[in-house]
DNA sequence: TAGTCTGAGTTTAGGCCTAAACTCAAGGAG
DNA sequence: CTCCTTGAGTTTAGGCCTAAACTCAGACTA
């Protein structure tokens, strides 16, 4: 028989509920909770290698964003809510932020009200691309524990639970 | 062979990095970025579902913790700062909201300075135990499309990759 | 016992988000 | 041609969080 992985704070999490409200379903923790923590960590720790690199996740998060969708680096509020899965309202406020620190600009492209859009400037494609790169490469040492064969299994399991989701479409983009 | 899965969004975002930056690592996106999905997805169907009964996430989040606990319902700031896995400045406001509910009381048990607590009153608990039932329900839904067997070898590899980051200790508790 | 250090908790400033109300223009119905 | 519906975007109000400054009392030192 395989050795019993040691138990962790989830573990204990549905043993309480077991205990203090004996007969609720507690499966779904042992997925839930610690897919929260991990994102939390991995939150937590891009929010603060970005501080010291005098952004913020929202703004790289729009910057990606238009970069990954190639020249020219433009796309419209609607298209940037879909993909960094927020709010059209919080575009609007992510965009006015970047425009006030010059790494995107409003383009009225084309021609009448809904012909808005918003693209990449220099100073947003320089300042991406100094980034991105330290980044990733930050996720990848902090994944690094885990064999290739086993990451491989759990980006698989989470692709098909995501699907099931009824999850973010493939046109939906977040990322980095 | 195996059929390969079908394609998703974070697939289309590594693909997007190597066209645009060729030659960063984009392997930790596979699991990252689709550990991001999926708490945004838990957390925006877990905050839908409380906001319609009158609750928000971060105050269950404090009174889960407390009943967790077990009689007598009452832990210290720092206690609740660490399960719960946020500062301790965010224990003292969502301490304060939960107060001004009536949920909680602040109990300055012991003697002196470093002996406050928090502590579930009856009407916390008495809410907490009407939600949280129908939440973990809700949430067994959600991920029932997995099968129990993909579900526990989902289990099994967070386990191994939050160990892995240092992660939540087995006193840190959240859960619901 | 005065001086200081330390750890726990609180306060404050600022950032980011959602939900809902609101604005605006294009396009269809009569 | 006018009404009004619709969809895209913006604005506003409010919630929650972090980081850093601040407060306070117990402990340690001389």
């Amino acid at each position: 028989m395989a050795a019993d992985p040691p138990r962790d704070g989830a573990d204990a999490i549905q043993d309480a509920w077991r205990r203090e409200l004996p007969g609720v379903p507690v499966e779904s923790i042992g997925v839930i909770t610690r897919i929260w923590w991990a994102a939390k960590t991995f939150g937590d720790e891009r929010r603060r290698l970005l501080a010291k690199l005098g952004v913020d996740v929202a703004t790289l998060d729009l910057l990606s964003t238009l970069r990954r969708s190639g020249p020219p680096y433009r796309m419209s509020p609607g298209g940037l809510a879909d993909a960094c899965m927020v709010t059209r309202g919080a575009i609007t406020q992510r965009v006015e932020r970047a425009a006030r620190a010059g790494l995107v600009e409003r383009t009225t492209a084309g021609s009448g009200y809904h012909a808005r859009a918003v693209t990449l400037t220099d100073a947003g494609h320089a300042l991406l691309d100094r980034v991105v790169a330290g980044l990733l490469a930050a996720e990848d040492r902090l994944i690094g524990h885990l064999a290739p064969e086993r990451r491989d299994q759990l980006a698989d399991l989470l692709r098909e639970l995501l699907a099931g989701l009824g999850g973010p479409a493939p046109t939906g983009q977040v990322g980095d």
